[in-house]
DNA sequence: TTAAGCTTTCAACAGTTGTTGAATAATTGG
DNA sequence: CCAATTATTCAACAACTGTTGAAAGCTTAA
């Protein structure tokens, strides 16, 4: 008896659908091929979760609260370990990305699917939008209010702007596409999340305070 | 006769796919559809294209060639102006970054689509790694040449890492996918590409610069 | 054991997919 | 003008799509 034999089958069908749909996209993976992954009857997965979409949708909310709680309790233990004034940039930005590294460290290669399947879904038009408000607004919004705490000087919508950056900095991380692997010829592995976070921390930090300080009009 | 008579079926179809590719993706969108949107038969596209991925390489390629001319006649004009210690990384970054606001502004909606698709095409996983490096690795090098010389005392990855950061914050830009509009209830706004790269210069000037500065190691 | 309720497979559906070969129309060069 | 090339449409193909109803298998509890 192989180790997929004592997995359920309804969670086979996760699995295989949250690395196909984090790989090739929503509409790059066919029902078929979800099931012949998860060596099952193509009919299995509209039995247990309905539409094509619902499975989908199965797929992205079932880490999200883990997730979530990981990375709110990795802020909240920063603000219990500052002063008055709150935790700095540069801690915010820690508690917001090292979980993400600590899922992945955990061995679970599941969890480097579901962190790219983000990624897809974040960069997506419209419909990603929608998901990901859903999902993640209210975590992002915590996040938010503790960097404006930190930045008591910065115009409204500058934090926002930052955000964004910091936002597609780590989005393009998550998807994990072996784009700077190539282009430093090895020096950086995509895989390597802890080594971006080692930059991205520092890296973003430096972007809020030199934007959310230097323009006060 | 209306506008869209005057534009030959062959670039009809160049302009509908770029626009549908960009919103769905490559899977997400069918030829019937492109065929429909152009007000042309579906074998049509086949005739002048090939098959569908011959299309979508088509789409591709055919702005790239001008996107790079202006990007380094950009680059070229910053370095001609600075001393013999080269550009600034603010100077570089801005060279980098500029001429794509400045294709927005054209007031030719196709280019929007066509800086959506390559964000699309650098986000996803494998096969975009390919489709970007054989389109942007000769110019992004020219650039990460001039980042290097600006930045003297840098590790070699920390160049990489960083152009990763910048690269992640423009592709999210590039994607206009709204998210960023909704989180801060409308006080920023997606495409608005000007006030998101007048925040990402200095964003991502400071962060090279405290990255490339503080690790010397 | 039996009956009830899950789980899983089987078989099939109607619609859609990319692609192609032949037929027709439009354009071009002599 | 005609001939030849190019552009475009038409019709059809085999393969594949998501979804479903019925049948069969399995588990569990009385």
């Amino acid at each position: 008896m192989t180790k997929a034999d004592t997995i359920s089958k309804r969670n086979r069908i996760l699995n295989i659908a949250e690395e196909l749909f984090a790989q090739r996209g929503y509409d790059g993976v066919t029902l078929r091929q979800i099931a012949s992954g998860a060596n099952v009857d193509v009919a299995l997965a509209s039995y247990h979760f309905g539409k094509k979409l619902d499975l989908f949708n199965a797929v992205f909310e079932r880490r999200a609260e883990l997730l979530n709680a990981s990375r709110l309790s990795a802020l909240r233990l920063a603000q219990d370990n500052a002063n008055k004034k709150g935790p700095s940039v540069e801690q915010v930005i820690e508690a917001f990305l090292r979980p993400l590294e600590i899922a992945q460290e955990s061995g679970d290669e599941g969890w480097k699917n579901y962190l790219a399947l983000i990624a897809y879904v974040n960069n997506s038009p419209h419909w990603g939008a929608l998901m990901m408000s859903k999902i993640f607004d209210e975590l992002v919004n915590e996040f938010i209010a503790a960097l404006r705490k930190a930045l008591p000087n910065a115009k409204h919508e500058d934090i926002y702007w930052c955000y964004h950056n910091l936002s597609g900095a780590l989005t393009l991380t998550l998807a994990q596409t072996g784009r700077i692997d190539k282009l430093s010829k090895g020096a950086c592995r995509s895989s390597d999340f802890r080594a971006a976070y080692d930059v991205m921390i520092p890296f973003a930090a430096a972007g809020f305070r030199k934007v959310c300080k230097a323009r006060k009009d």
